[in-house]
DNA sequence: CTACGGCATCTGAACGTTCAGATCAAGTCC
DNA sequence: GGACTTGATCTGAACGTTCAGATGCCGTAG
């Protein structure tokens, strides 16, 4: 007797296929395959067989195969700029769900950049969809451009976040701005502040310009609702940063009558109205209130914590994941959808 | 004559095939798969003619036929704890590095976590690269523990980044930290400093130990390589942060005998240590000089510029690439691999 | 007792590529 | 001029799955 016997799986172990599985479970491989997609027509007892023949020989369905047969790779694309654009809490957060929604439902998730040079790297976009490597594509956030636009036309399932619409062809999800800054002036009106400010994003035509416009009309709706006068002076166009946010508070406390209440665009704005009204010696909420939007880690931590629009990243993230792969599986659906929002009330006001 | 024709090709258009590329250029489909992978053995007529008519259907090879006959899908994972790590500056350049590497290369990064059960996700992995839905596996800064040293077993491609060794089985590519650590210190002492101080990171048994401790390696080293002596009044332990920075400098600056350098561990804790030495009045680098790790974006805009380890974001990357890539397609390279760091010298010293 | 319908299972083909080996023409050598 | 090499191209099979349709079995209605 040999010490050790020659053994019959060397360390290169082959694949398992359906059929070796089949064979060992008396069966055919058809219904292996049926097991394996959970037909509802194999007996009990058969079932039973095919199953501990699986788990025997550690068998998994190859994927390459599957995604042949079925035309369909499994695979879908998050398309960003440039990575480093994930290095942000909200971009990253939608990357969480994305991932959770998508792989969920069996899809993987893959990165890619349209950076450089955005005709070639579309192009090659479109190439890895026609290849089948990718079934469809989600757009974080694009800037628009005429590029880009051209992909309503390839005909393949698309979703955006936050674009202006760009006709039927491809899918668009976006969160109710509006409404959320006009929850806030409308809360804050309902607390008795009359001289409600707004300081907002930039006003040059830059990317994410919809998200600005969408949120001054959401403060000039709110003013309206709560019958209080639009002042333009107390609407100031700044950055989304801290800085900015303290920029422009101070230009605004210098206005001859200052105002009660002030309306963020951003948290981070929002952090930098407190930091200058605590800094000329103001109080909040008592002298002023201040709402944020965004709501993220940071919110609830400021001094005082902040009153601010909860910004929604999982129903975002989960309405882009439904739309792309209902559109994947042919099914017709809404073009456009929107998500709301809430508003979250803490100390601020 | 009818107003339009009856359309050939419907607004659903099929796939085209090797086959019909090689029908319209007449020759024959295996002719088309030389052509398309760029065989030399092509007559240059032939060639000519087959691209054409390529070009002409559009026709791109079908990913999931190749990747079946080539048992590889060019799918690479890489894997992160969760998805908000990626909310970071390290980690997004990291994954712009890997992602341009690897695109370069033909292969495509897919986003994975296992945050919450360890077990099952890693088993989820694991039936993913079985099912050849992947061909290999970059882990991102993940806690060593013994559900992923399990992995070693798997004998798929795997490469780690900073992790203890687990062996040949796996690969791993770290960062020089020791070295950078210890240019800081002799540039310091290059300098005429003499009392050098050390705040690092947490000294407790927490995920990314080994850079601590490596870090502190080189501290030790450069100082022995000095001639200086080790005084364990000057060295502290913090956590990476800003706060963490400012606190441990605030330590420092009560010891009876203060120093007259601080070395920290990252960029961060560098920042905390100027603001708190300016807070106490003191002058940077006149009274204390300060060294960082990293060197991201706002090392070169700190008051006054701060002297820092870069950290090889970019030579990382392109290093697990590489050893990834070598590893699936069979060709045997060294498991473990280290990438150098450089001082680069600004104002604050 | 036969015919029929429905259920469980099987058989063979197809998806689009690459691989292995065959074929064929043209050139090369002695 | 015949055997042999070389280079370009073709032919048929194979990868592992799913689809479409065939087959066989069983119970039940007539």
């Amino acid at each position: 007797m040999p010490i050790t016997k020659p053994n019959e799986e060397p360390a290169l172990k082959r694949r398992v296929t359906m059929r070796e599985v089949a064979a060992r479970a008396g069966v055919s491989h058809q219904t292996v395959s049926e097991v394996v997609n959970g037909s509802n027509k194999v007996a009990p007892a058969t079932l039973e067989r095919v199953m501990t023949a699986m788990t025997d020989l550690d068998f998994h369905p190859n994927h390459a195969a599957r995604s042949m047969r079925l035309s369909r790779s499994f695979n879908v694309a998050y398309v960003v700029e440039k990575p480093t654009e994930l290095a942000d809490d909200a971009m990253a957060l939608i990357l969480a769900g994305l991932l959770e929604n998508l792989n969920a439902a069996g899809y993987s998730l893959v990165i890619r950049t349209i950076a450089s040079d955005r005709k070639e790297e579309l192009e090659d976009l479109r190439r890895t969809l026609v290849q089948g490597r990718i079934d469809g594509v989600i757009f974080g956030a694009v800037a628009p451009s005429k590029a880009v636009s051209s992909m309503a036309a390839w005909s393949h399932p698309i979703v955006f976040f936050d674009q202006p619409a760009l006709g039927d062809a491809v899918a668009t999800v976006w969160v109710q701005y509006r409404n959320g800054i006009k929850q806030a002036v409308e809360h804050l009106a309902a607390r008795g502040r009359q001289r409600i400010a707004f300081i907002g994003g930039p006003s040059e035509k830059k990317m994410r310009i919809l998200h600005n416009l969408e949120r001054y009309a959401g403060y000039r709706e709110g003013l309206e609702a709560c019958a209080r006068d639009y002042d333009p002076n107390l609407v100031i166009a700044s950055d989304y940063t801290i800085n900015g946010g303290r920029l422009a508070t101070r230009t605004l406390l210098k206005r001859p009558k200052r105002p009660d209440a002030i309306v963020a665009a951003s948290d981070r704005m929002a952090f930098g109205a407190l930091q200058e009204i605590k800094a000329q010696g103001l109080a909040v909420p008592k002298d002023i209130a201040v709402t944020g939007f965004d709501d993220f880690e940071l919110a609830q931590s400021a001094d005082p914590p902040l009153t601010t629009v909860h910004f929604p990243v999982d129903a975002l993230a989960k309405q882009a994941a439904r739309m792309l792969l209902a559109r994947i599986e042919g099914k017709t659906v809404a073009a456009h959808e929107s998500v709301a929002v809430k508003l979250v009330v803490r100390d601020s006001t």
